[in-house]
DNA sequence: AAATATTTTTACCACGTGGTAAAAATATTT
DNA sequence: AAATATTTTTACCACGTGGTAAAAATATTT
């Protein structure tokens, strides 16, 4: 059983997971050190190993973060409407995480780039078996004749790859737009292209 | 004036180039050591480094040879056609791209993800003169009529961002479906739904 | 205020990593 | 075949990096 944390412990642990969170994005696991980590949370090296005690440790909690965001973000999407609305609002979702937690999506991306190795597993279990309960809801709109007949699971692929496209590559984006998803306008404007373009694509 | 290189520089020079594509797909450039090249290349790190004098040097080679190829395939694209053409030609290169410089792909990506560090300016420039050529065509075709009115910046990312994807997470795709670019099906159908969304998305 | 628990700093260390120098081995040219 | 140029190996080294031990400093509890 654990003891409580102090007040200092949950700051300064919120701080590494933070700081963890950007420098893991930019650099992935085998290029972050943790002197960086250390630099940006604004503590010494022993000190922040005294709040986790490996370079895994932390890295496994900010992918435990993110994750568990995901997912929800994932679960949230309701069935019950019409494939418009379901669509229009799993965008909205998506394109929310993008701008909330975009750190942490490319912290996730560059857990993907280098094989997964951590998530893997996960993947092929929890992950899987969403996008198996996804794809038979979309081929039950096809059936019913409410969209065209796409393949539901590269309409999931496109989606999560244009929202996440936001994310990760916003550096490329603001080089060459000058702007972020954190621009309220290019965030509605993005969101609004995206869901219109998909839409009709889709929709009958 | 530089000698001509031999015939054991050319063999090599692409052994190195080619294991350091795949390494740095995976690990990013600060990730990455000499050594994983140099193993994978089949050679000892010094006799690496007879051939490129720095890590860097590595990167730089191997960034510039993954460059050329893909400023080539959004050269290519031919404003000739009708919008329907021309898009569909742009896709099908995208995603030749995506399945024949896989690794490639993934290089960028991590790049990107470190703040793009190397590749800033050029995205700047020569790669934001052509973005800014292809949105004034879309722009011209919204006005003629020919398609929705949509945002063409966002456009052309949507069209980047999946086809991009399918090469960048091909190991949560494989995980998920069991398969990848490389599977002649696979590939046909991930070209054909997502060419078939985006088309009935902005044609009117 | 004293006793105790927590947090932070100082001083390390072993191993990994980028890179070099020079000798040995091998290819190529004459 | 000998001379020369290229390639590979051996033996290093300085610095970076993950992590530890223990003392000092600070917070918290009694």
């Amino acid at each position: 059983m654990q003891k409580k944390r102090s007040r200092i412990q949950i700051i300064n642990q919120q701080k590494v997971l933070d700081a963890g969170t950007e420098i893991f994005a930019k650099y992935g696991f085998r290029g972050t050190t943790i002197d960086q980590i250390a630099d940006m949370a604004g503590m010494s090296k022993p000190n922040l190993l005294y709040y986790f005690k490996s370079k895994k440790d932390i890295y496994l909690a900010v992918l435990e973060q993110t994750l568990n965001n995901w997912l929800r973000c994932l679960m949230e999407w309701q069935v019950t409407g019409t494939p418009e609305e379901t669509i229009t609002n799993y965008i909205d979702k998506k394109f929310e995480f993008s701008r909330d937690h975009s750190a942490g999506s490319r912290v996730f991306a560059t857990e993907i780039l280098a094989g997964a190795p951590i998530l893997k597993t996960l993947l092929g279990e929890d992950l899987k078996t969403l996008v198996g309960e996804d794809t038979r809801v979309i081929k039950g709109w096809v059936k019913d004749g409410l969209i065209r007949p796409i393949d539901p699971v590269h309409l999931i692929f496109m989606i999560w790859a244009v929202t996440q496209h936001y994310a990760d590559f916003s550096a490329q984006i603001e080089t060459l737009t000058g702007q972020t998803l954190q621009d309220e306008k290019f965030y509605k404007q993005a969101k609004k292209t995206v869901t219109q373009i998909i839409l009709n694509g889709v929709l009958i």
